[in-house]
DNA sequence: CCGCTATATCGACAGCTGTCAATATCGACT
DNA sequence: AGTCGATATTGACAGCTGTCGATATAGCGG
């Protein structure tokens, strides 16, 4: 079902579709869906990307914060934003020059929820 | 400090290492740290093998019975069962012919709680 | 000891991924 | 219009990863 979806497929969708891991056994679909989810937040350079944004006031940063703090290229940053966007981690807004990017509120926790066990 | 442990670098330690993301900005060793971790399951075999034994009488299971369900050559199951339990999700124990992977109690847990944003 | 079954390891290979340098785009300000 | 600063996009490339077939290992039953 979620694979039905056109495009971006986001955390939420792959989250919302099933139980806890250990619960009951993933399909396959459903695991390719929050295996999808998994591998944009499992890189180092995201990691700290998305930890930045989500300790932030208001859970937004700009880019031009987020650069100076780590230690790679502004396209590779720029990249990296790209994909947790696309992911559906982030949401960006341009304010004049500057881009600023938000956590999407109850992202992170949905794929935390889905590993509880207990 | 958790690069200097010589040998595996579990979950645990990725998890023991850190407060939730959300509440600090991460480290670049703490992030290196659990991008391994993340990386580890963020695979839909490897998802599908974790969610299969998580949901098993006492949390364990058997290879024969994992291959069977994967759609995967059993070299190839064999392999994510070894990366799963090099990040410290997975034991093995050896019955007979037989080899059973159980869940490390709490491993899910540790990274579940790192996502949380509550 | 021999074969059989279950599992692990090895070597190879295609495809993906993170990174960068170069360049494009877009907005603000003269 | 022209420049400048901030960000995005493109193209290229090395390195990693998932998969497989072939083979090794190990335990059991004859």
């Amino acid at each position: 079902m979620s694979t039905a979806t056109l495009l971006p497929l986001t955390v939420k969708d792959a989250a919302a579709c099933c139980a806890p891991l250990a619960r009951e056994p993933l399909g396959a679909e459903q695991a390719e869906d929050l295996a999808r989810s998994l591998k944009a937040i499992a890189d180092p350079a995201r990691l700290r990307l998305v930890s930045l944004i989500a300790a932030s006031e208001g859970q937004e940063a700009c880019v031009c914060d987020l650069t100076d703090l780590l230690d790679l290229g502004q396209p590779t940053v720029s990249h990296h934003l790209k994909v947790l966007m696309d992911a559906g981690f982030l949401t960006r807004s341009k304010r004049g020059t500057w881009a600023y990017y938000a956590l999407v509120p109850g992202s992170l926790d949905a794929l935390s929820r889905l590993l509880v066990t207990t």
